[in-house]
RNA sequence: GGCUAGGUGGCAGAGUGGUCAUGCAGCGGCCUGCAAAGCCGCGUACAGCGGUUCGAUUCCGCUCCUAGCCUCCA
């Protein structure tokens, strides 16, 4: 039985999906102006995993996420560039799906982008408009008025006074309150627009995702997800939005996913502090490895981000493709073990306790190698090999993967055969001095040699 | 200031009212020509102070500390 973490009340609560055998899940997911960094690589590696599991729990499942595309700080980033904004934002949405290709990331089933919904963004305008949740303020902006949507705040736990008096937004005089928020904004000279009843402009942020959402889930759906940074205002204003222009429940169950930190301190770019997946994947091994990192903690709990943790990933991941070595595939998976890993993945996704039972079948693994019990071998790998499917780990083809070589190869495979092979010689008349220089020199080179019975000298890079 | 989430062994990171997380690093042993890998074993961990309890790291209260949100943010 799944249980899953419901932002909405801070419980973990037993999941029933709306419509049986059904799931209906949306994602908050990039707005692109710029390459992503590995903050939006949790993010999207969170709801991929979440993704592979509900599916393999036999769900058939919508998955939306959705591409920002106009937006005020594509604006300004097109106009620093001298750019087009839809060429601008068009690049990096490219370039987000190159990157989510590269960390093995399963696409969505749909991926709206915002400027393909102005309809139905005008039309749920008009709708609050009408029914008298929004305003329409000087210069054509129209606005939602907080103070109408009697449950506000219930999402973040905040209460309208509190953030008022606390809030650091300006006051404004075009709203009639400092928390409205803005759902069509009018277009200034020179920004690009969209033809509305209020005049030419641009859809504000909040709304998009509610149309899209609505327009393609339904009004009432069973999940929606995003980075804790969303849970205000953003999330907090598609439920007032969506609530108020649908006369429905929006969402059965809200997920957060943590930030990743560096230096105990939020990735973002704001603090500039970030990494991008393209310059952090250039000094791993491979991508599977900031995966395999990501998913090392609890995905609602903070993530520290350092190359020292990345190292550790990396041997980690490592010390299980080598348990994965020479075994066979046609095991047959260990029934036992499998409930283990899926009771703790049932657990609201408790992937570090996924990945002990994986440790704990890897154990099992070696043992049988150790043992050269063949049957069982081939059953423990098996079974690591259907554990590591879940998270999107372990499907490489161990040899392969442990010649990999962090950064640039200082020696090519070639080589070191050639090597291998004279060591061979002086190994077989006893010439130790000489089979030793050689594995110090490999060793100089990034390569790490294990002799193993009969003579088979098996290598990998470090 | 308001609200929220946390403080677990050298590091990372789960979890639990009373036998075990797990991984990395370290130490000892087996194996090995020597290594490596693997296996076996080892290490007075649960911020502090009170309280509840036969028993608390786990429940309650307070204190201290950290992060996040309250402005765009995954």
């Amino acid at each position: 039985m799944l249980k899953i973490h419901n932002s909405l009340s801070g419980e973990k609560q037993e999941f029933k999906p709306l419509r049986p055998g059904e799931v209906r899940m949306y994602v908050c997911g990039m707005t692109n102006y710029d390459y992503i960094h590995v903050g939006h690589a949790r993010m999207l590696t969170v709801f991929d995993l979440i993704q592979r599991y509900l599916r393999s729990l036999g769900y058939k499942l919508t998955y939306v996420r959705n591409v920002t595309d106009i937006d005020d700080k594509i604006i300004e980033r097109a106009a620093a560039n001298g750019e087009n904004w839809a060429d601008l934002a068009q690049r990096f949405t490219v370039a987000m799906h190159e990157d989510c290709a590269t960390l093995g990331l399963q696409p969505p089933d749909l991926e709206p982008r915002a400027t393909e919904y102005i309809d139905q963004i005008i039309a749920m305008t008009q709708t609050l408009i009408d029914k008298g949740y929004a305003y329409v303020a000087r210069d054509g902006d129209v606005m939602y008025s907080v103070r109408k949507f009697a449950p506000y705040g219930r999402l973040s736990g905040k209460k309208i006074d509190d953030l008022r008096s606390g809030s650091r937004v300006q006051v404004d005089d075009v709203k009639l309150d400092p928390l409205d928020f803005v759902l069509w904004k009018h277009a200034k000279p020179g920004e690009p627009f969209w033809a509305s009843p209020w005049g030419n402009g641009r859809p504000g942020w909040h709304i998009e995702c509610s149309a899209m959402s609505t327009s393609l889930l339904g009004n009432y759906f069973d999940l929606h997800g995003g980075g804790e940074d969303l849970k205000f205002p953003h999330h907090e204003n598609e439920i007032a939005q969506s609530c108020a222009a649908c006369d429905t429940p929006f969402v059965h169950i809200w997920m957060h996913n943590g930030f990743v930190r560096v230096n105990d301190e939020k990735m973002s770019k704001s603090f500039g502090n970030f990494f991008t997946v393209r310059e952090v994947l250039k000094t791993l091994r491979d991508p599977e490895v900031l995966r395999f990192f990501l998913l090392s903690s609890h995905y609602r709990g903070p993530i520290n981000y350092s190359m020292a943790q990345l190292a550790q990933a990396d041997e980690t991941l490592l010390g299980l493709y080598r348990a994965l070595k020479d075994s066979g595939r046609s095991g047959i998976v260990d029934g036992e073990w499998l409930a283990r890993f899926r009771g703790a993945m049932d657990d609201d996704f408790n992937t570090p306790e996924a990945m002990a039972a994986m440790q704990g079948v890897a154990r099992e693994l070696n043992q049988a190698k150790s043992a050269g019990d063949g049957a069982k071998t081939d059953a423990a790998a098996a079974t690591l090999r259907a554990m590591g499917a879940v998270l999107g780990v372990l499907q490489q083809d161990p040899d392969t993967y442990l010649k990999l070589s962090v950064g640039d190869k200082t020696i090519s495979d070639a080589d070191i055969e050639g090597l291998l092979d004279a060591r061979r010689t002086a190994r077989a008349a006893k010439n130790f001095a000489e089979s030793d220089r050689i594995r110090e020199l490999l060793t100089a080179a990034g390569v790490l040699l294990e002799d193993k019975p009969g003579g088979v000298t098996q290598w990998r890079r470090a």
